[in-house]
DNA sequence: CTTTAACCGAGACGGTACGTCGTGTCTTAAC
DNA sequence: GTTAAGACACGACGTACCGTCTCGGTTAAAG
C-alpha cells in the first residue's frame, strides 16, 4: 500500500493536473533538514516554502497545518517504518515494542516527537493528527499484546488494559519530557525487562 | 509573606515609585482569568496586558517570559499550596503527594499545566522556569520518600530511585496528555493504590 | 499560387480541434454579469472563468489580459454597435457622436468604461487595447467631421483638429471620472448643443 | 495651519510614543522613489516598507491605503505647495490656475496623478482621498474666479460654473490620459489662452 | 478509419502581495 | 524610577490571484 494515512483516497482518473511528487518530496525534505535546527515551534510554514523552493499554497493544499507536515515528515524517514520481527510470545512483543518506542524516541526525531505531543495538548487539530498518526497505532498494538497476554495469564490482569499501557509507556514519555538527560544507553536497555516485570502475572 | 521565587531581594527603601503591587495581581489575575477560556499559546503577553490594564513594559520588566507569568499565576490560585498532612509512614507519603499531584493535574488547571508542561518542550527559559517552579519541588520530594522507603525496605530496591519517580509519575502525566479523557473519578481514586503496589517490595 | 501573407495569417480551414464558440459566448457572458456587480479591479480572471465553467487557459489563450477580455465583453453588448443615421452637416454628425458617447457612458457601462479609462493608464497593454477598441474610432469619427466642418466654414479654424476634440469630449470625460453625480439627464441633454457653440466659426 | 489634510487634529499632550517623524518622512521619500521607477498600480504598500526600513504596520496605521500614502508622498514634494501670484483680474486668475495645472501634470507626478485618478474610478477610498486632496482645491479654486468673473461680465453667464469648469480643466485632462504625446510645450503654452477664450463674454 | 493537431475542463504549480497579529524594544508624560 | 500608553521593526500568518503547466479527453481535418 502506498498511500500515507493523510493522502485521501480518490478515483483512479482524477481530473486537473496531479499533484507533483517532487513537490512533496521537496516539502517533506526541507522540513526533516528544517527541523534539526529548529524546533517545532520555531518552523514555520513559510521557510519551508522557501527552503523547498515551493509556493505557501502548495503546502496548505496539501496538509491543514504544521504539525501534520512535521508527522509525514517523519514519517518519511528511514528506519520508522521498519516492521517488527515476529515474536515467540506476548512478552516478548511488549518488549520489542517499548524498545522500538524507545529507539525512536532516541534519535534525533525524539525531541521533535515530544514537541509534537506538545503542541497538541493546545491544538486540537493537532491533536488528532498526532493522535492518528503516531499514538494511535502505538496503543493499539499495545493493548493487542497485553489482551492476549492476560487472557494466556502471561501478565497480571488486575489493572485494566488501559492502564497497563500507562504503566509501560508513561514512564518513558515522562523521561523524555522531564529529564531527557537520562534518557540514555542504559535507560534504553534496561527499561523495557523492567517494565515487563511490573505488569507480570 | 514570603518571597516569591521571581523577586529579588531588595532593601527596605529605594529611590523612586516603587513596584506597583496593585499592577502585579492585576496581571496574575487576567492571567488565570484568560486561561478560562484560550490555551497557553494562545495566550498573549498583549491580551494579559490590555486585560489588565497594564503596559506591557511592566510585564516584561518583571517576568522573562509568558510562561513565568502563567507559572506564578497558577502558584497563586488557592489550593496550591496547602502542605500535605505528615505521613505515618513512607509508602502513605508517597500516595498522599500522588493524590495531590492527580487531584491538581484533574482540576481545571491540569490542561493548563500540561500546556506548560509542552511550552517547556521548545523553549528552554520555560523549560527552566517549570522545572524549578513545578517538576523539582514535585520530585524531590518523591525521592526522598523513595529513598527512605528503599532504606527501611517499604518499597524493593531493585529500581533506581530515578527510575521510581518515572514508574510513579509517567502513568499520570501520560494519561494526562495522551488520553485525557480517562482522567476521570476512577482513576483518581484508585492509581496511587495501585502505584505502590508497582514499586512495593 | 502561394497564399500571402495576409492569408496565411488565417487559414479558413485549421487543422485541430476549432475555437469552441460556446465558450466564448459563456466568457463573454460571465464576464459582463459580474461587472455589474463589482469594479473592473476587483474583477478576476479566476472569477470569470469559474463563473462561465471555463478552464482558465481558455481565456489567456484567447485574450492578452483581462482589459481585452472586457473590452470585447462591452462590446457585445446590445446598443453598443448601431450606427449613426447619415447627418445632414458636420455639426449635426457631431453632436449626433456627441450625444452617442454620452449615452453611452451614462448607462451602466459608462462606470466600466470609465474603470477600463483608468486601468489603461498604468498598463500598456490596456492602454493599447482601449485605444484601439474605444478611443481611436471614437476620435477618428470626430477628427473627420471636424476637418470638414473647418474646410467648410461651418467651424472654427482657430484650434488644431486634435485640440477640438479635447475641447468636445474632454468635459465629459472630465464629468464622469470627477463629479459623476452631475452626468444627468440635464447635462445629456444639454451638452451636445453647448459643445458645438464652442467650437462654432 | 501646519497639520496636512490626513493628520487628525489631536490634544496637545497624548500618551504614549509619539509618531516617529522619521519613520513618516523615510515612507514618503521611498513612496516618491519608487514612483520614479513603477506605476501606482504596481508600487505595494510590502515594497515602500521594504524600502524605507520601516514595518508595514507603520504604514498601515497611519494612512488608510496606497492611495492616501501617494497623495502625501506627493504633497510633500517641492513645488506642490508654492501658492500663487495675486492675478489682476479674474481672467488672469483662471489662466495661473489653468497653467499652474498643466505645469503639474507635465512633471513626472503627471502620470501619478493620472494613475490616481485611474484608482479612484475603482475605489471609493481612493474616490475620496483623491478629491479632498486634489480635485476639490482645485475646483473651488477655479470655481470661485469664474462666480466672480461671471458677475463682473468678465466670463460669459450662458454655463453654470460647474460646467465652465469643466469645459476648462476636462481638455486637460482627456489629452493627458488619452494622448498623452502631445501634452507637450506647446500644448502647456496654448491652452490656457485658447481656454479662455471659450468661457470669455 | 486512423493519425495528428489544436482545442477543452480542471486544477496544481511557484510566486507576490495582501492586511492582521504578536513579539520584544523603545519613547513619551505622568506620578 | 516605575507606570500606562502606545509606536516601532520585524516576521509569520492564511488567503486571493497571477500567469503557466500538465493532465485526460474531445473534435475535426488530413492522410
Amino acid at each position: 500500500m502506498e498511500n500515507t494515512a493523510l493522502e485521501q483516497s480518490e478515483s483512479p482518473a482524477r481530473k486537473g493536473r496531479p499533484r507533483s511528487e517532487k513537490s512533496k518530496k521537496s516539502i517533506l525534505k526541507a522540513t526533516n533538514s528544517l527541523l534539526l535546527h529548529m524546533s517545532v515551534q520555531e518552523l514555520s510554514i513559510e521557510a519551508i516554502a522557501k527552503k523547498a523552493k515551493v509556493g505557501k499554497t502548495t503546502i496548505y493544499r496539501w496538509w491543514p497545518n504544521k504539525t501534520a507536515v512535521i508527522m509525514e515528515a517523519l514519517s518519511n524517514q528511514p528506519g520508522m517504518q521498519t516492521p517488527l520481527p515476529t515474536p515467540r510470545n506476548n512478552a516478548e512483543a511488549i518488549q520489542m515494542q517499548l524498545e522500538k518506542l524507545i529507539r525512536l524516541l532516541h534519535s534525533k526525531n525524539g525531541e521533535t516527537i515530544a514537541q509534537l505531543f506538545a503542541e497538541a495538548q493546545s491544538d486540537e487539530k493537532a491533536q488528532a493528527i498526532f493522535e492518528n498518526n503516531f499514538l494511535t497505532p502505538l496503543i493499539d498494538a499495545m493493548e493487542y499484546s497485553i489482551e492476549q497476554g492476560q487472557k494466556d495469564g502471561e501478565f497480571a490482569d488486575r489493572y485494566d488494559v488501559k492502564s497497563v499501557v500507562d504503566i509501560l509507556c508513561g514512564p518513558i514519555f515522562f523521561r523524555l519530557m522531564a529529564h531527557p538527560a537520562d534518557f540514555n544507553e542504559s535507560f534504553m536497555k534496561s527499561y523495557p525487562k523492567e517494565a515487563l516485570r511490573l505488569i507480570s502475572a
